[in-house]
DNA sequence: CATGAATGAGACTTCATTCAT
DNA sequence: AATGAATGAAGTCTCATTCAT
């Protein structure tokens, strides 16, 4: 029909903005962008924006959530606390599949700090959007304590240094190249993968170190 | 004479407009901090804001340098590659120190993680100043490692992440009061010296986790 | 046949967008209402409004005239010179009869003010139809007034401000309360028909007050 | 000194501005009027508009409240309840008194009346300005009433009345030339002069008219 | 040294109107 | 007849920066 068309049409429109929103955040980050800008890049009038969404914010919370719907989709297997045992090589794969999807997403990393620094609403969002992941780790945390196999540290509060020390990483080097490029390279991945491993075991409390 | 009283009256105007400008930063963060807010909060005329400093991005890069600097003072200290062994006790009052300054800094730090992401100036600034925090510890990896007293990483890479883990903390402390809020509490100070201790150690390397 | 029942259709949707509109304009008043508001009210899309009307001006134009006609339609009665008499209770009617239908339109009057001012062709149609009312008035007075039954003022003017003071009266009413909500009750009708009737008096001239 | 230079030169502006916002809400009306065209038309930048205003609403207050107490200044006599009697003459001058300020202001009443009804806050604003006027109107009515020199009416709606009876023709003779254009001429004087005083009249009451 | 009035560029948002389907 | 996506003009307001005093 033709409103079928019409619907198709719309949507390529939503696209095309949203496509041309992403490019010109990465470019330019979240504040310095303009609703101009992104129409200018969407080749659309400027009003056709607030067709689609309310405003800046609006359009950045749309991206932001597919963007971090991508991340974190590994996060959402299963955990059988009977079975489920600690595997250096599923961490890696972990660690790998996050860096191969933010490396993916470009220099958009930039802005999306910006972004939750400036606007609360989007630091909301984000901070609900990441509770997943950080609450996944932190109850694999707690099954290793409860069986012995884990030190005695909050497992939320760890869970949260980890993933940390990995978004971070992600941060530093898409919005300045530090410590390098945003690559999914395998040193960056073998090193978090050890640094992870190491923080989970047994042994690793305080004065237990190489010293000893 | 009158040459000394007029500098005196002029640098008690700029720190003035200094101590006005951290307050009004760590309240509203960078970008929503205007010029006409700082000479507001430091009773001053609009036009002598231009007296001392050429923009925001200017008073920004001023006071980011004197927060850096205390932030990372106890970091200068001598390093002798023979007698140097690593202390658990002293990495836990590194991080302490670390996080009580930090804390000291208040809400700052939210403004300062806007101003990096959003001026290439200010980030370059604060890259360099940083580089000698992680400088020192990469280069105490180094010596840990000729040693055979930690396992074969990029020493440089690891201080990047474990430092990281730490300036991520504070971020996310001040911006969100994600752990919780911004302080120097026992708990806090223990993890992070703990994992940061299970990271420098010979065996937990991949693979030699709880599980071995 | 097919076309009949367009005709039907059309007509139909062309009263809902005009009962949709009366609602908006009395809600939101002339200026504040969009043809948007008017469509979503009318839950007909945007451009068909541009169907059945130029712009809102036009929509306002069709709404008000027959919204006047009713306010007036008591005043059509036939005037014969020689038999008509002023007749107070006659006269109360009339006052009544303007109120209840006047407060039966709600509050359309304050959108009715707006377009009149806003709009030079609304403020022509208005003045033309609310002409009818304010002749007839004056060719009562013009009667009595030949019959040296009414002072030596013109019958126009005093019909335009005998009429004012009704209109005004609505009007503040309608769109702020004052002197209180638009009501018909026997106090404010037996006021202003008692005004009219001490204006149309042989005696009511200057200096022949109370004192007298 | 130059401080007193400036305050002045800054009193000119806001002073161009006021004039120039007079002039264009007189010209255009209220909506019609945009910022930008009062900055033209005081050939100031755009900006220095809000050095002075907070909007158009705000200028347009100002500019009301001096309008309506020039308007109303006559109305603030003081009144002694025992010897203050009704004289035709002195209202014949309150009445003239009332249009020559209203003639003197121009076009300004169409404006004024359609941001009455756009701006609650204007609206709020006008009617407490009135109220004086109306108040007065009252409390003489009611002496009047109290000696038995005026009817049994509601003292304020009958003040209400009679003053909206004036409003309402320098309203429409302001904004559409009905009955004519707004001037202080002797017929209006004596016409409305003429109605109050036969208002305020004990014979006047429905049944005493003409016909009796 | 300090002042603060003035400037004007630039971002945001709304909405009447058109037009292809 | 009806639809609703797209357009772009117009108005609002903020703020960094300059400059005469």
């Amino acid at each position: 029909m033709a409103g079928v068309k019409r619907q198709e049409r719309a949507a390529a429109t939503q696209n095309q903005l949203l496509e041309a929103a992403r490019q010109v955040f990465a470019e330019r980050g979240y504040q310095a962008t303009s609703v101009a800008a992104i129409t200018d890049a969407a080749s659309t009038a400027h009003g056709t924006f607030y067709l689609y969404f309310r405003n800046k914010e609006d359009v950045f919370a749309q991206l932001m959530a597919t963007t971090m719907d991508e991340l974190y989709a590994h996060t959402l297997t299963e955990l059988d606390p009977e079975t489920h045992r600690y595997d250096p090589d599923v961490a890696r794969d972990r660690v790998a599949g996050f860096l191969q999807v933010a490396v993916s997403q470009g220099k958009i990393w930039r802005a999306l700090l910006e972004a939750i620094l400036v606007s609360p609403t989007i630091a909301e969002n984000w901070l609900e959007l990441r509770r997943v992941f950080h609450q996944g780790l932190a109850d694999r945390l707690a099954i290793y304590q409860s069986r012995g196999e884990f030190r005695d540290l909050d497992p939320s509060l760890v869970a949260q240094l980890l993933a940390g020390m990995l978004e971070w990483h992600v941060f530093t080097s898409a919005s300045f190249g530090v410590p390098g490029p945003l690559e999914a390279n395998d040193k960056a991945i073998d090193t978090i993968a050890d640094l992870w491993a190491s923080a989970v075991s047994v042994r690793g409390s305080r004065g237990q170190t190489a010293a000893d």
